[in-house]
DNA sequence: ATAATCAATAATAGTTACTACTATTATTAT
DNA sequence: ATAATAATAGTAGTAACTATTATTGATTAT
Protein backbone atom coordinates (compact mmCIF):
# COMPACT_ATOMS: atom_id res chain seq x y z
CA UNK A 1 0.00 0.00 0.00
CA UNK A 2 1.40 3.28 -0.95
CA UNK A 3 1.30 6.25 1.24
CA UNK A 4 1.28 9.67 0.93
CA UNK A 5 5.02 11.87 1.62
CA UNK A 6 5.89 15.28 1.67
CA UNK A 7 9.19 14.22 0.03
CA UNK A 8 7.31 12.31 -2.94
CA UNK A 9 4.85 15.55 -2.99
CA UNK A 10 7.28 17.80 -3.59
CA UNK A 11 9.54 16.06 -5.91
CA UNK A 12 5.98 15.32 -8.32
CA UNK A 13 5.84 19.51 -7.62
CA UNK A 14 9.21 20.15 -8.67
CA UNK A 15 9.01 18.29 -12.24
CA UNK A 16 5.65 19.45 -12.82
CA UNK A 17 7.00 23.32 -12.65
CA UNK A 18 9.75 22.24 -15.19
CA UNK A 19 10.46 22.17 -18.54
CA UNK A 20 13.93 21.54 -18.06
CA UNK A 21 13.79 17.46 -17.88
CA UNK A 22 16.23 17.58 -14.65
CA UNK A 23 18.44 14.66 -13.66
CA UNK A 24 18.05 12.94 -9.63
CA UNK A 25 20.69 15.25 -8.77
CA UNK A 26 19.19 18.33 -9.93
CA UNK A 27 15.73 17.58 -8.56
CA UNK A 28 18.05 16.76 -5.64
CA UNK A 29 19.41 20.36 -5.57
CA UNK A 30 16.11 22.23 -6.04
CA UNK A 31 14.15 20.03 -3.38
CA UNK A 32 16.35 20.86 -0.36
CA UNK A 33 15.35 24.29 -0.62
CA UNK A 34 12.20 23.22 0.18
CA UNK A 35 13.52 20.06 2.61
CA UNK A 36 17.02 20.65 3.39
CA UNK A 37 17.66 17.15 4.88
CA UNK A 38 15.78 15.30 2.19
CA UNK A 39 18.36 12.16 1.40
CA UNK A 40 19.66 11.82 -2.19
CA UNK A 41 18.49 8.59 -1.68
CA UNK A 42 14.67 9.39 -1.11
CA UNK A 43 15.16 11.43 -4.20
CA UNK A 44 16.21 7.99 -6.32
CA UNK A 45 13.59 6.19 -4.71
CA UNK A 46 10.65 8.39 -5.34
CA UNK A 47 11.75 8.96 -9.20
CA UNK A 48 12.02 5.43 -9.48
CA UNK A 49 8.90 5.02 -7.99
CA UNK A 50 6.64 7.76 -9.78
CA UNK A 51 8.74 6.13 -13.05
CA UNK A 52 6.99 3.12 -12.62
CA UNK A 53 3.74 4.00 -11.67
CA UNK A 54 3.65 6.06 -14.92
CA UNK A 55 3.40 9.50 -13.10
CA UNK A 56 6.41 10.86 -14.53
CA UNK A 57 9.05 9.57 -17.77
CA UNK A 58 12.50 8.18 -16.89
CA UNK A 59 14.72 9.67 -20.11
CA UNK A 60 17.92 7.84 -20.82
CA UNK A 61 19.47 9.78 -24.21
CA UNK A 62 22.73 7.81 -23.80
CA UNK A 63 24.36 10.64 -21.49
CA UNK A 64 25.55 9.72 -18.38
CA UNK A 65 22.99 9.83 -15.91
CA UNK A 66 18.97 9.51 -16.86
CA UNK A 67 16.65 12.48 -17.08
CA UNK A 68 12.88 12.67 -15.62
CA UNK A 69 9.73 14.70 -17.31
CA UNK A 70 6.55 15.88 -15.17
CA UNK A 71 4.64 15.10 -18.29
CA UNK A 72 4.06 10.98 -18.38
CA UNK A 73 2.48 11.66 -21.67
CA UNK A 74 4.52 9.57 -24.01
CA UNK A 75 6.05 12.26 -26.51
CA UNK A 76 9.51 13.05 -28.26
CA UNK A 77 12.56 14.43 -26.93
CA UNK A 78 15.29 16.78 -28.62
CA UNK A 79 18.94 16.51 -27.65
CA UNK A 80 21.08 19.26 -28.59
CA UNK A 81 24.85 18.82 -28.97
CA UNK A 82 25.75 22.14 -28.23
CA UNK A 83 24.12 22.52 -25.19
CA UNK A 84 22.84 19.00 -24.09
CA UNK A 85 19.91 20.05 -23.51
CA UNK A 86 16.63 17.97 -23.65
CA UNK A 87 13.70 19.63 -24.93
CA UNK A 88 10.16 18.30 -26.05
CA UNK A 89 9.13 18.04 -29.67
CA UNK A 90 5.61 18.92 -30.77
CA UNK A 91 4.84 16.57 -32.93
CA UNK A 92 2.78 13.20 -34.62
CA UNK A 93 2.97 10.01 -33.10
CA UNK A 94 5.31 7.33 -35.15
CA UNK A 95 3.81 4.04 -34.00
CA UNK A 96 3.92 3.26 -38.02
CA UNK A 97 7.75 2.42 -37.47
CA UNK A 98 6.77 -0.40 -35.59
CA UNK A 99 4.96 -1.90 -38.48
CA UNK A 100 8.04 -1.22 -40.58
CA UNK A 101 10.08 -2.88 -37.69
CA UNK A 102 8.10 -5.92 -37.43
CA UNK A 103 7.54 -6.95 -41.08
CA UNK A 104 9.84 -9.34 -41.45
CA UNK A 105 10.97 -9.82 -37.74
CA UNK A 106 9.60 -13.33 -36.19
CA UNK A 107 8.99 -11.60 -32.41
CA UNK A 108 6.50 -9.18 -31.18
CA UNK A 109 6.85 -5.29 -31.46
CA UNK A 110 5.61 -3.94 -28.60
CA UNK A 111 7.17 0.13 -29.01
CA UNK A 112 9.95 2.18 -29.56
CA UNK A 113 12.28 4.55 -28.05
CA UNK A 114 13.34 7.06 -29.66
CA UNK A 115 14.95 10.77 -29.27
CA UNK A 116 16.15 13.49 -31.99
CA UNK A 117 19.48 14.86 -31.50
CA UNK A 118 21.08 18.09 -33.57
CA UNK A 119 21.22 21.87 -32.52
CA UNK A 120 19.16 23.69 -31.13
CA UNK A 121 16.96 27.14 -31.57
CA UNK A 122 19.10 28.60 -29.15
CA UNK A 123 22.12 27.41 -30.17
CA UNK A 124 21.60 27.91 -33.69
CA UNK A 125 20.96 31.33 -32.80
CA UNK A 126 24.35 31.84 -31.01
CA UNK A 127 26.65 30.24 -34.03
CA UNK A 128 24.84 32.56 -37.02
CA UNK A 129 25.68 35.87 -34.89
CA UNK B 1 44.65 7.80 -38.35
CA UNK B 2 43.93 4.91 -36.06
CA UNK B 3 46.90 2.59 -35.99
CA UNK B 4 47.24 -1.18 -35.06
CA UNK B 5 47.97 -3.06 -31.97
CA UNK B 6 47.23 -6.78 -31.00
CA UNK B 7 44.84 -5.88 -28.19
CA UNK B 8 43.02 -3.43 -30.54
CA UNK B 9 43.15 -6.18 -33.87
CA UNK B 10 41.56 -8.88 -31.06
CA UNK B 11 39.00 -6.81 -29.98
CA UNK B 12 37.47 -5.79 -33.67
CA UNK B 13 37.98 -9.61 -34.63
CA UNK B 14 36.18 -10.68 -31.48
CA UNK B 15 33.15 -7.86 -32.38
CA UNK B 16 33.45 -9.26 -35.95
CA UNK B 17 33.50 -12.81 -35.17
CA UNK B 18 29.73 -11.89 -32.91
CA UNK B 19 26.21 -11.14 -33.69
CA UNK B 20 25.52 -10.82 -29.99
CA UNK B 21 26.20 -6.87 -29.13
CA UNK B 22 28.40 -7.70 -26.34
CA UNK B 23 29.37 -5.64 -23.41
CA UNK B 24 32.53 -4.22 -22.43
CA UNK B 25 32.85 -6.98 -20.23
CA UNK B 26 31.91 -9.43 -22.06
CA UNK B 27 33.93 -8.09 -24.67
CA UNK B 28 36.99 -8.13 -21.89
CA UNK B 29 35.89 -12.52 -20.64
CA UNK B 30 36.48 -13.10 -24.49
CA UNK B 31 39.58 -11.75 -25.39
CA UNK B 32 41.22 -12.51 -22.49
CA UNK B 33 41.23 -16.13 -24.06
CA UNK B 34 43.96 -15.01 -26.33
CA UNK B 35 45.46 -12.17 -24.68
CA UNK B 36 45.29 -13.67 -20.81
CA UNK B 37 46.88 -10.42 -18.99
CA UNK B 38 44.71 -7.80 -20.99
CA UNK B 39 43.95 -5.02 -19.25
CA UNK B 40 40.07 -4.11 -19.10
CA UNK B 41 41.15 -0.26 -19.23
CA UNK B 42 42.58 -1.45 -21.94
CA UNK B 43 39.55 -2.84 -23.42
CA UNK B 44 37.54 0.74 -22.36
CA UNK B 45 39.93 2.53 -24.41
CA UNK B 46 40.24 0.62 -27.87
CA UNK B 47 36.47 0.42 -27.33
CA UNK B 48 36.13 3.87 -26.88
CA UNK B 49 38.66 4.68 -29.93
CA UNK B 50 37.01 2.17 -32.17
CA UNK B 51 33.30 4.02 -32.05
CA UNK B 52 34.53 7.41 -32.04
CA UNK B 53 36.76 6.53 -35.07
CA UNK B 54 33.09 4.39 -36.32
CA UNK B 55 34.88 1.05 -36.89
CA UNK B 56 32.31 0.02 -34.48
CA UNK B 57 28.72 0.99 -32.73
CA UNK B 58 28.32 2.12 -29.34
CA UNK B 59 24.22 1.37 -27.94
CA UNK B 60 22.92 2.32 -25.55
CA UNK B 61 19.80 0.99 -24.77
CA UNK B 62 18.44 2.23 -21.57
CA UNK B 63 20.00 -0.84 -19.81
CA UNK B 64 22.68 -0.57 -17.03
CA UNK B 65 25.67 -0.40 -19.28
CA UNK B 66 26.76 0.27 -22.96
CA UNK B 67 26.88 -2.52 -25.56
CA UNK B 68 29.39 -3.00 -28.75
CA UNK B 69 28.37 -3.85 -32.22
CA UNK B 70 31.28 -4.59 -34.92
CA UNK B 71 28.82 -3.40 -37.84
CA UNK B 72 29.02 -0.03 -37.92
CA UNK B 73 27.30 0.42 -40.62
CA UNK B 74 23.91 2.46 -39.24
CA UNK B 75 20.88 -0.14 -38.77
CA UNK B 76 18.17 -0.41 -35.62
CA UNK B 77 18.24 -2.56 -32.88
CA UNK B 78 15.88 -5.41 -31.47
CA UNK B 79 15.67 -5.17 -27.41
CA UNK B 80 13.39 -8.72 -25.78
CA UNK B 81 12.06 -7.83 -22.85
CA UNK B 82 12.42 -10.83 -21.23
CA UNK B 83 15.88 -12.20 -21.89
CA UNK B 84 17.14 -9.02 -22.48
CA UNK B 85 18.90 -9.78 -25.92
CA UNK B 86 19.67 -7.40 -28.14
CA UNK B 87 19.49 -8.07 -31.87
CA UNK B 88 19.36 -6.59 -35.52
CA UNK B 89 16.22 -5.68 -37.42
CA UNK B 90 16.93 -5.76 -41.13
CA UNK B 91 14.17 -2.70 -42.09
CA UNK B 92 14.35 0.28 -44.10
CA UNK B 93 16.33 3.37 -43.12
CA UNK B 94 13.90 5.99 -41.27
CA UNK B 95 15.46 9.10 -42.09
CA UNK B 96 12.17 10.64 -42.54
CA UNK B 97 11.10 10.69 -39.57
CA UNK B 98 13.63 13.70 -39.20
CA UNK B 99 11.41 15.43 -41.49
CA UNK B 100 8.26 14.85 -39.38
CA UNK B 101 10.44 16.00 -36.19
CA UNK B 102 11.46 19.07 -37.80
CA UNK B 103 8.39 20.61 -39.20
CA UNK B 104 7.52 23.05 -36.72
CA UNK B 105 11.04 22.58 -34.85
CA UNK B 106 13.07 25.85 -34.74
CA UNK B 107 16.47 24.07 -34.52
CA UNK B 108 18.48 21.58 -36.47
CA UNK B 109 17.44 17.44 -37.12
CA UNK B 110 20.77 16.00 -37.75
CA UNK B 111 19.30 12.25 -36.73
CA UNK B 112 17.38 10.08 -34.40
CA UNK B 113 18.35 7.21 -31.94
CA UNK B 114 16.17 4.26 -32.55
CA UNK B 115 15.62 0.85 -30.75
CA UNK B 116 12.33 -1.03 -30.26
CA UNK B 117 11.23 -3.58 -27.54
CA UNK B 118 9.16 -6.28 -26.90
CA UNK B 119 9.61 -9.77 -27.15
CA UNK B 120 12.04 -11.96 -29.40
CA UNK B 121 10.98 -14.95 -32.01
CA UNK B 122 12.92 -17.22 -29.27
CA UNK B 123 10.85 -16.01 -26.33
CA UNK B 124 7.68 -15.73 -28.36
CA UNK B 125 7.77 -19.48 -29.10
CA UNK B 126 8.89 -20.50 -25.18
CA UNK B 127 5.95 -18.61 -24.02
CA UNK B 128 3.23 -20.41 -25.97
CA UNK B 129 4.66 -23.99 -25.44
C1' DA C 1 72.84 -1.84 -34.99
C1' DT C 2 71.89 1.02 -31.32
C1' DA C 3 70.01 4.84 -28.99
C1' DA C 4 66.22 8.16 -28.81
C1' DT C 5 61.46 8.94 -29.19
C1' DC C 6 56.77 8.10 -29.08
C1' DA C 7 52.61 5.41 -28.49
C1' DA C 8 50.17 1.76 -26.26
C1' DT C 9 49.84 -1.08 -22.47
C1' DA C 10 48.97 -3.27 -17.55
C1' DA C 11 47.96 -2.23 -13.24
C1' DT C 12 45.58 0.37 -10.27
C1' DA C 13 43.48 4.34 -8.15
C1' DG C 14 39.66 7.39 -8.62
C1' DT C 15 34.97 8.99 -10.00
C1' DT C 16 30.13 9.00 -10.97
C1' DA C 17 25.55 7.50 -10.74
C1' DC C 18 23.02 4.83 -8.45
C1' DT C 19 21.40 1.01 -4.91
C1' DA C 20 21.09 -1.42 -0.43
C1' DC C 21 20.92 -1.34 4.36
C1' DT C 22 19.38 0.06 8.95
C1' DA C 23 17.60 2.54 12.61
C1' DT C 24 14.20 6.04 13.10
C1' DT C 25 10.09 8.76 11.89
C1' DA C 26 5.67 9.61 9.63
C1' DT C 27 1.35 8.00 7.91
C1' DT C 28 -2.58 5.16 7.89
C1' DA C 29 -5.71 1.47 9.63
C1' DT C 30 -7.99 -0.38 13.50
C1' DA D 1 -4.75 5.81 21.15
C1' DT D 2 -2.28 2.22 19.42
C1' DA D 3 -0.49 -1.06 16.27
C1' DA D 4 1.09 -1.93 11.73
C1' DT D 5 3.77 -0.58 8.14
C1' DA D 6 5.48 2.56 4.66
C1' DA D 7 8.85 6.08 4.00
C1' DT D 8 12.73 8.52 5.58
C1' DA D 9 17.76 10.17 6.65
C1' DG D 10 22.09 8.83 6.74
C1' DT D 11 25.56 5.82 5.48
C1' DA D 12 27.89 2.23 3.21
C1' DG D 13 28.34 -0.33 -0.88
C1' DT D 14 28.37 -1.46 -5.93
C1' DA D 15 28.83 -1.30 -11.02
C1' DA D 16 30.52 0.82 -14.87
C1' DC D 17 33.53 3.43 -16.39
C1' DT D 18 37.74 7.01 -16.46
C1' DA D 19 42.32 8.87 -15.23
C1' DT D 20 46.95 8.19 -13.80
C1' DT D 21 51.40 6.22 -13.92
C1' DA D 22 55.17 3.39 -14.64
C1' DT D 23 56.54 0.10 -18.03
C1' DT D 24 56.81 -2.15 -22.34
C1' DG D 25 57.00 -2.32 -27.19
C1' DA D 26 57.32 -0.18 -31.70
C1' DT D 27 59.18 3.32 -34.76
C1' DT D 28 62.54 6.62 -36.20
C1' DA D 29 67.04 8.83 -36.23
C1' DT D 30 71.78 8.32 -36.06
Amino acid sequence: MIKHSRQRDAILDYLHGTTSHPTAETVYENVREQIPNISLGTVYRNLNMLADAGDILRLSCGGTCDRYDGNPELHYHFLCKECGRVSDLEMEGLSHINVIAGAGFGGTIEGHVTYFFGCCPECNAKETV
